[in-house]
DNA sequence: ATAAAATGACTGAATGGTCAGCCATAGTTT
DNA sequence: AAACTATGGCTGACCATTCAGTCATTTTAT
């Protein structure tokens, strides 16, 4: 007899595990995420509130709260799931035998069509530095700081490969990683304020040749290919 | 006898325009702009409180709004005093008779030498981006804006000078413009976010050797001096 | 029938902006 | 020069609004 209620319990927790509610929710938590996305990019963090997210994912407010503890842990859950699918992409194209100096050509042209796809997130980038400043210390924020530390210092070390093969002049390694973010990251603020937006991906080959030449040892210049 | 009283309300009129309490007046304008710009680079915009602001110029909350029409108003006009000063400081650096390469050189030093004097305003323009989405037009906001692409044009201009004189190669001069301030600003975002910091300034002549090389025209290459 | 999910009215805290009054200083009168 | 008056810069309590987050109630699914 009293094995039976432990029974219906385990039952319940796999319906919920796997059956329709559980997949009611991941639509739920999707929608939100997604309709979050578009509003801080368009007003950033403090003017969006929970509402208008809520209204966008035609949900009502508390449900917001079901599927999120804060705003704030909802906006950086929205930056999370970019940056994770962002960083994936990069070392997926690193993956290959290619030579450093091929290997940032291909991260560029990921970045670059990445950024193309989805200014909203770097809309919310944008805006990111604004949001952290004078916070509590928050997980959350923390963990999305170490994303984007972890990407500039991958990068960081690609170039200094690229260094110790000799393609690259011997400098700052990581100033060089700063320096070709910053290009990517001025052209496409550039690219999103434009009104007639031309392509943001075709200008990989501008920011290859201009960061390429801009760093390559002068007795290498052989690798510099195409 | 009726023209003594007119003398007398003129008399008072130049008192108040010269005395003691014009000096007074001009003296708290500048303390508030002063303790803005402080707090809005460590808040941003919308943390920043006029309370909080107000007692970092041990002054009222209601003296702000005698000076200021409003929290907007203070934020774009903090902005705007320091975006002159760079101007200036860069418009009055171009005056020479130097080549188009020569002067981009001497407005990357310039700008670096300006941000890291001016850390606090560097801050406060990082999130700038975020603060005016999606708020009423605003005449000081289109100022700062106006202002911003004005700067970024007349490093276009000097850029497509270095191109017509076959310094630079042929490419869009709007972007490179766009290039060289990414660089700047990406290298001044590492700089503060550097614990134990180094000279920004020293880093000129990465900048510049980064960017000229990325950008020089291979038949011109003796103009690279130094 | 039961429990989970969703709702949206409500609450409390925060804060931009206001304004009636205070008081230091300047001007006037005796 | 002393007493009185006028001025206006400054103040901070107060008001109105906005909004994150809560929870009693309703809806939905099984």
């Amino acid at each position: 007899m009293r094995s039976i209620v432990p029974l219906k319990y385990l039952e319940r927790k796999m319906i919920n595990l796997i059956g329709k509610r559980r997949i009611r929710q991941q639509d739920h938590k999707i929608k939100i995420l997604e309709a979050a996305e578009k509003i801080f990019a368009k007003k950033g963090f403090y003017p969006t509130t929970i509402e208008e997210v809520a209204k966008k994912a035609r949900l009502a407010k508390g449900t917001i709260y079901l599927y999120f503890n804060s705003k704030e842990d909802l906006f950086f859950l929205v930056i999370e799931r970019k940056l994770d699918i962002l960083l994936s992409k990069v070392e997926e194209e690193l993956k290959g035998p290619d030579s450093p100096s091929q290997r940032i050509k291909k991260v560029i042209a990921v970045h670059l069509k990445f950024l193309e796809e989805n200014g909203d997130f770097f809309k919310i980038m944008e805006g990111f530095s604004e949001s952290l400043k004078e916070k509590l210390e928050k997980k959350l924020k923390n963990r999305v700081i170490q994303k984007q530390s972890y990407y500039i210092e991958m990068l960081g070390k690609l170039i200094q490969e690229a260094i110790n093969k000799g393609e690259i002049k011997s400098l700052d390694s990581r100033k060089l990683a700063v320096i070709l973010m910053g290009i990517i990251h001025s052209l496409t603020l550039y690219w999103i304020s434009q009104k007639e937006k031309d392509s943001l991906f075709k200008d990989q080959l501008l920011v290859w040749e201009v960061f390429w030449k801009g760093v390559k040892n002068k007795d290498y210049s052989k690798s510099y290919v195409e």
